[in-house]
RNA sequence: GCACCGGUGGCGAAGUGGCUAACGCGCUGGUCUGCAAAACCAGUAUUCGCGGGUUCAAUUCCCGCCCGGUGCUCCA
């Protein structure tokens, strides 16, 4: 099944294919690592995931490359202020940065680029730019990128520069420049800042340069698709265009993808807003990763989400449903033989499958498998079901989670990951009460009490039984039982 | 100001020129249960921002208005 892909370039939603007898190749714009991601951040990194997986599903191979930029304006500031080398300040947030792609299950890419590694490659593309007369050198040592050499600029924002004066807007730090438009490929060192001294002047790149000159390293002049968030289109990935193509004169990417920013409780996400939240500061407050990643990803990519605290509680009732229903499932006993349950898992499948491939329609891929999940669970509650329908369930489960991977739980663990952070940083305070209450409690000391509660039961001592259902769920801790006995989990 | 995107039940959110407008959450009633939880069943938008128009037929296409969001040089 092919992927059909919105296009920024073409403004249509076109087949998304390799080459054949080659892998995908996809270039995302990734992190600058000089703080904490937040949820902003991370719906671009997720849905750039879903697109990854969905094309596994499909039997696609994938060669993906992401960036980290790991020297800009607000590193070097940030660094000089805590009096560090950059690499010292950077390593901090790329490491934070991977735990909590970790934390959110994003899978990493095939090749990870930083931008202080591959300053040879920049620089010999300037120097490529400057022998095409779309480079220049302004007296302070800085090169610029001239706009006027490029004339399909604004193809991919779809903006007419023509229109557009320059004067109104110059930065006096660049009054150098030829045209206030024209953008920088190479900053001049400035005292006390970090530069490399190379053929083209002593110091360091521009933002744009790194993207074009590590996808070209690792995919070649031309490629299948660049991604990043909507507010990357311009100036970024139109300037990523402008020096690409005026060096190889070829197309640079093929397809474009942009992610729709994201509200946060209907408003957009700003510090001063107060509605502003790293990962960290959700799981600290007791939301799980799974729900943060199901909320994120439920919402088409190419839509604008509203999140809501009130849309991660649903989430996580939604897992609940989903984790529920498949512990239920594996251990029901079933007589062998199948029935018509084991079509409509292979519809849902079919169902999953077709959706993804229409533009990651997210929300619609989900849909089947909920229905799914009851039509399943009126079959077991009227025993209706048999093996071969619970086989064909697993395995509809089993590529549902390929791409949204919610079943298993790994939350606690990306939890307790989060507490210690906290805890290190100083930052106790605002760990939720119940969260630690919680974690304060084994999974054997659960088992023991749930044993205990047994017993009581059997007994009819249920004064007892119930006490024990009570001072477990104080800490978080729901007891369901079943016909196949009892099960647990963490709220 | 200019450009672009969106306004669907209590909330989130798909979708379509014409079958009962998905799915999740919530809520109400019922079944089950020692009581719960889980699960199931039933109910929960005669209607898709407002006003026009096109059409045999519009929530879906067109125009205007109102509201929200985004971009307009380094913010995913």
């Amino acid at each position: 099944m092919n992927l059909n892909l919105f296009n920024t370039l073409t403004g249509k939603v076109e087949v998304l294919a390799p080459e054949p007898g080659k892998p995908l190749g996809i270039y995302a714009c990734g992190p600058t690592v000089y703080d904490y991601g937040h949820i902003g951040n991370f719906r671009t990194f997720l849905e750039v995931d879903v697109l990854r997986r969905t094309l596994k599903l499909l039997g696609i191979p994938v060669r993906h490359v992401m960036n980290i930029t790991d020297v800009d304006d607000k590193i070097i500031r940030n660094a000089a202020a805590l009096n560090q080398p950059i690499g010292e300040y950077t390593a901090r947030f790329e490491k934070a940065f991977f735990e909590d792609l970790d934390a959110l299950r994003v899978q990493h890419p095939e090749i990870i680029a930083r931008a202080t590694e591959h300053i040879d490659q920049m620089v010999k593309l300037i120097q490529r730019l400057a022998e095409n007369g779309a480079a220049y050198q302004t007296e302070d040592g800085s090169w610029y990128f001239r706009l006027a050499a490029f004339p399909a600029y604004g193809k991919l924002s779809k903006k007419d520069l023509t229109g557009m004066v320059d004067g109104a807007r110059v930065d006096v730090d660049e009054y150098e420049k030829d045209s206030a438009r024209d953008f920088a490929l190479w900053k001049a060192a400035k005292p006390g800042e970090t530069s490399w001294d190379t053929p083209i002047g002593r110091g360091r790149p521009g933002w744009h340069i790194e993207c074009s000159a590590m996808s070209m390293e690792y995919l070649g002049e031309t490629f299948d698709l660049h991604a990043g968030g909507e507010d990357l289109t311009f100036p970024h990935h139109e300037n990523e265009i402008a020096q690409s193509e005026s060096v190889t004169h070829k197309t640079f990417a093929r397809h474009w993808m942009h992610v729709r920013f994201l509200l946060v409780e209907g408003r957009k996400m700003s510090k001063s807003e107060g509605n502003f939240y790293t990962l960290r500061d959700l799981l600290i407050k007791g939301f799980k990763a799974s729900s943060i990643r199901l909320a994120l990803i439920s919402v088409p990519y190419s839509n604008q989400m509203n999140f809501t605290v009130d849309g991660l509680i649903d989430a996580t009732a939604a897992i609940e449903r989903l984790r529920t229903f498949h512990a239920r499932l594996v251990e029901a006993h079933l007589e062998p033989g199948s029935t018509e349950l084991k079509a409509s898992a292979e519809q849902a499948e079919t169902t999953f499958r077709a959706a993804l491939a229409n533009d990651l329609n997210t929300a619609e891929a989900r849909a089947p498998i909920f229905e799914l999940v009851r039509m399943a669970n009126t079959a077991l509650d009227k025993n209706q079901m048999l093996a071969g329908d619970r086989d064909a369930i697993l395995e509809t489960l089993v590529f549902f989670d390929s791409v949204f991977d919610v079943m298993e739980d790994h939350d606690a663990e990306a939890t307790r990951h989060a507490i210690e952070w906290a805890v290190a940083e100083g930052r106790s305070a605002e760990i939720d009460p119940k969260l630690m209450a919680g974690l304060s409690l084994s999974d054997a000391d659960v088992d023991n009490l749930i044993a205990e509660r047994t017993a009581a039961k059997k007994s009819r001592n249920f004064a007892r039984a119930d006490q024990i259902r009570d001072e477990l769920a104080e800490k978080g801790i729901l007891i369901e039982d079943s016909k196949e006995g009892v099960r647990w989990k963490r709220k």
